[in-house]
DNA sequence: CACAATACGTCAGCTTTGTTGACATTCCAA
DNA sequence: TTGGAATGTCAACAAAGCTGACGTATTGTG
């Protein structure tokens, strides 16, 4: 069915097979435990967790979003995120504001506070992605972000471009 | 700091922008919940979760593995580790038999009906990731394996070597 | 042999972060 | 103007991680 012998494929389709894949799984599996560990240490020491990183990371990305807004980004529901929310807010490193047109909806900034935290994470999380990238090279960057973006949601692919080319 | 002109690098280096950086901070993170939307329909089925899924690939990719083992290689402690595995054992998806040297190890094998829910996920798994290769190609392939392997902690890499030679 | 170390399992309790359900407020359109 | 849709908050629960303590069987060592 989906593994087997695989005979007589054309050479170019070698890196199609499920031994490939599965090694593609793994590679995914543990570099995102790479990827997370550094933030990780640093909001630990703050009791902070991944969803506060999250919540930060794109609250800076896009100043003054709404919580709907963020909802959709994020994947999550909105109470899920309000919990998050509210803890940054009464720990001063998020503001949130009444909107001027619609009422209903809250403006979310980060505080200086909040933007000296999102700076800490971010240089935490770039140094280790800098160094994969000086290791591996331009070329195999473009592959690198290539597969990433081939293997996103329809709807998920939609937000990451609405954000890729924001300050190109 | 870390941002900033950049003036005057070469060319070369333009990939390194913290700008690009930050690009690749977001693919990753929405690929990742890609990766794992698939098994997670089918795993919401039957009232699993990630950690069942990662015990599971383990075992299938390592048969005979111990406890200890799979401990070091997913990175949890014995006690999140346990409540799961005894799970799938309850259920017959996994069979645990004492070890013939050593009588304190376990020896952790799945049993048809766990190989039939491997298959189910893997295959699910590997699907996306087939098509996001197909899509990429095979240059683009090898550098997102390079940038991934090059993320991962040093320890983290010795698990994903050891494992990625066993059936090449 | 006696005893320390190892491998595993389990109990209790806590944290983070996801979920649903219920509810208040605000806006808009019939 | 009033009823429904949208936005956000509070409460309660579940999954899955964690620490700490302890029991048991087995192994290796002084």
């Amino acid at each position: 069915m989906s593994d087997g012998l695989q005979p007589q494929m054309g050479q170019s389709l070698l890196f199609l097979t499920d031994e490939q894949l599965r090694k593609g799984i793994e590679a995914m599996f543990f570099a995102y435990r790479g990827f997370t560990a550094d933030p990780d240490r640093i909001l630990a020491e703050k009791s902070y967790g991944r969803a506060h990183h999250r919540a930060i990371h794109f609250i800076h990305r896009s100043p003054g979003t709404t919580v709907n807004n963020l909802l959709s980004i994020l994947g999550v529901t909105k109470q899920s995120l309000n919990r998050v929310l509210r803890t940054l807010i009464e720990d001063g490193l998020v503001a949130s504001t009444v909107g001027r047109q619609d009422k209903r909806e809250r403006h979310l900034h980060l505080t200086p506070s909040g933007a000296a935290l999102e700076r800490a994470l971010s240089d935490a999380q770039r140094d280790r992605m800098r160094a994969a990238y000086r290791a591996a090279g331009p070329a195999a960057v473009a592959g690198f972000r290539q597969v990433l973006e081939a293997m996103m949601d329809e709807e998920t692919r939609h937000h990451y471009e609405a954000m890729k080319d924001r300050a190109e």
